[in-house]
DNA sequence: CCGTATCCTATATGATACTG
DNA sequence: CAGTATCATATAGGATACGG
């Protein structure tokens, strides 16, 4: 987005964005999908290596069971968000990456971390 | 930002970010932060129109308890995103509204109703 | 009008053990 | 290796009533 617009240009330009035909607000159902302690962080984490199996987001994701990445995982699948695909060789594995859609998220971490980096560090 | 770049020079430029000096990543506490069923859309409302008052944003947040909503500005309010004003006038009333730092949280809502649009509609 | 106090419930998450 | 099954727990959120 262009950075040089003042906040309230740009405050404009996300209200008009909102008034949608329907005047549905497209904010609230993505926040919606993207609840949960560990879902942004997965999507987060593919979008900076993918693909990456079961185990390895496991040991990025510090603290997260086996149920609560599995439970996760499956529902961004259902989400179309990530993309799961399992290899059937010896030893048997499954890859996690991310769909077209869920690379499309990848503009919402970049002003995520714009902002931590000025806020946070 | 850019809107021309590709996926592949977008994440480069995301994974630049992320490798801060001190290797600490600026999304964690900043998705940290924003968790919980209202939070980003208390900040969101307040993006679109400030000041409110305590019953506005109740309205506006349908279904939103006075205990959760009371809690979740006082947790925003610690973390320095909103700012609330006391007018001990008759009758009494309350404004909350958001601080610049708050205000920069804008530039994420815009790229979420972005994909919202995208996606959704 | 703007909350807090109290209690309650639902949902998300955690621990452990075990299987295709 | 990548989960599921089962059970346990924590935390968030909801309902109601009342107070400054």
């Amino acid at each position: 987005m262009d950075e040089t617009l003042t906040y309230d240009e740009f405050r404009e330009k996300v209200s008009s964005i909102i008034l949608t035909p329907g005047g549905n607000c497209p904010v609230t159902p993505v926040v919606q999908m993207l609840q949960g302690k560990w879902k942004l962080q997965i999507i987060y984490d593919l979008c900076i290596k993918e693909p990456l199996r079961f185990g390895e987001l496991k040991k990025r994701l510090d603290g997260i069971t086996n149920t609560t990445l599995s439970n996760a995982l499956r529902e961004l699948e259902e989400d179309g968000l990530v993309h799961r695909e399992q290899f059937n060789e010896i030893p048997p594995h499954v890859e996690y990456s991310l769909t077209e859609k869920g690379r499309d998220l990848l503009p919402i971490f970049y002003a995520i971390a714009k902002w931590g980096l000025k806020y946070i560090f």
